[in-house]
DNA sequence: TTTGGTACTGAACATATTGTTCGGCATTAT
DNA sequence: ATAATGCCGAACAATATGTTCAGTACCAAA
C-alpha cells in the first residue's frame, strides 16, 4: 500500500481516536476529525465512506490485530488451544492491560459500548468454535446460543468494569472473578 | 399540565418510537420527527433541548412506569419483597412481554444498547438495596460492585437475547434461564 | 532518472440539519 | 368573558455533509 495513503490513514485512525475519548461519537464531525489529522475534506471521503464506516473499519483491524496476536502466542490452531481452560482469557485480559493501539481509550470512553460490541461479536464465534471448553452442569440445562452469548456478554461487561475503574486489579484477579461467574 | 401539552408530548414520543424501530436513532432527524408526529418545529423545540433529551425522557418515562408497577404489583415496600428470590424478576419478564408503551419496539431495536443501559442503571439501584438477597458462595468471593453489576448485567443481556430472539420462552422459562446464570 | 500513475490539497459548491425567532391563531383554565 | 398559554408556520443564521475539480506533490517501476 502507498505510503501515502498509510500515512494518511493512521492521522484520521489517531485523531478519531483522540476525539472519541474525549467526547461522545456521535458529537464528533467529520470537521474536527480532518482538522486534528490535518488531511483535506476531500481526502477523508475518499478513504471512508462515512464517520460510521471509520469506526467499522478501526474496529475492524483492532480486533484482528488482538485475536491475531493471541492466535500467534497460543500457537497454532485456535487461542483457546491451551493447558488450563482460563489462560486464553488471561491472555486476552493481558494483552488489554498492554493498551496496544490505544485500545483502552476506546473500551473506557462513554461510547464504549460501541466498541464492546464488536468485541463481544469476536468473542461469540471463538467461543462457538470451542463449547466443549465451557461444558458444566449449568450449561447442560441452557439453550447453547444462550450459554454462548451469556460468556461473551460477561466477558465484554467485566472488561467494562474492570477499565470503568481504572484497571486496579492485575490480569490474574480480573480473570479469576471472571471464572467465578460463569 | 395543559391537555395540548400532553398531547404533542405523546404525539412526539409516539412518532419517535415508530423512528427509531425502524431506523438508527444517530440518523433519526428532528425533522422526521416533528413531520410524522405532525408538530411544528418550535414546538418540538419547546419541549425538548435536543433530540438526546427527548430519548433521556422517553426512557425516564417508560422504566419509571415499569420499575412503578412493578413496586405496585408487589405491594408495599420494595419489588424484591417477596416469597421467593426469583419472583421479582419473574414480574419484570411478564411486565416486558405484555410490551406496555411498545418498550419491546425500543427493546428489540438496532439501538438496544441505549435502553438496555437505562434498564441497567435501574436495576443496579434495586440490587444494591437488596445485596442480601444475592449472597452465595459465589459472591462473597467477588467484590460487591462487580457482583451487582454482573447481576444487572446479566439481566440485561438476558432480556436482549429474549427479545432479539422474538420472545420464543415463557417467561417462567427466561426467568429460569436468568437464575441459572446467577 | 525519467515517466506514468496515484494520492493529497484547497477551495468552492449544493444540500441537509440544527436550533431560534416571531406574529398570529386556537385552546385552556378560571 | 378574559387573560394566559401553547401551537403554527414560515423564515432565519449557523453548522455539517458529501461532491467536484484543477493543480501539486509524491511514489513505484522501468
Amino acid at each position: 500500500m502507498d505510503r501515502r495513503q498509510r500515512k494518511t490513514r493512521d492521522s484520521i485512525f489517531r485523531a478519531f481516536i483522540d476525539l472519541v475519548s474525549e467526547k461522545d461519537f456521535a458529537h464528533i464531525t467529520v470537521g474536527e476529525i480532518i482538522e486534528r489529522a490535518d488531511v483535506g475534506r476531500a481526502t477523508f471521503y475518499s478513504h471512508f465512506e462515512t464517520k460510521d464506516f471509520l469506526l467499522k473499519e478501526l474496529c475492524g483491524e483492532l480486533f484482528d490485530h488482538i485475536f491475531e496476536a493471541e492466535a500467534q502466542e497460543m500457537g497454532e490452531g485456535n487461542i483457546f488451544n491451551c493447558e488450563t481452560s482460563d489462560s486464553a482469557f488471561l491472555h486476552l485480559f493481558r494483552h488489554l492491560q498492554k493498551n496496544d493501539n490505544n485500545i483502552l481509550r476506546l473500551l473506557s470512553c462513554s461510547n464504549n459500548e460501541l466498541f464492546l460490541n464488536y468485541f463481544k461479536t469476536n468473542l461469540k464465534r471463538l467461543i462457538k468454535d470451542q463449547m466443549e471448553m465451557f461444558e458444566s452442569r449449568k450449561a447442560q440445562e441452557l439453550p447453547d446460543d444462550f450459554w454462548i452469548d451469556h460468556i461473551a456478554s460477561t466477558f465484554a461487561e467485566t472488561v467494562r468494569w474492570w477499565v470503568s475503574g481504572g484497571l486496579r486489579e492485575d490480569p490474574e484477579t480480573i480473570t479469576r472473578y471472571f471464572m467465578l461467574t460463569v
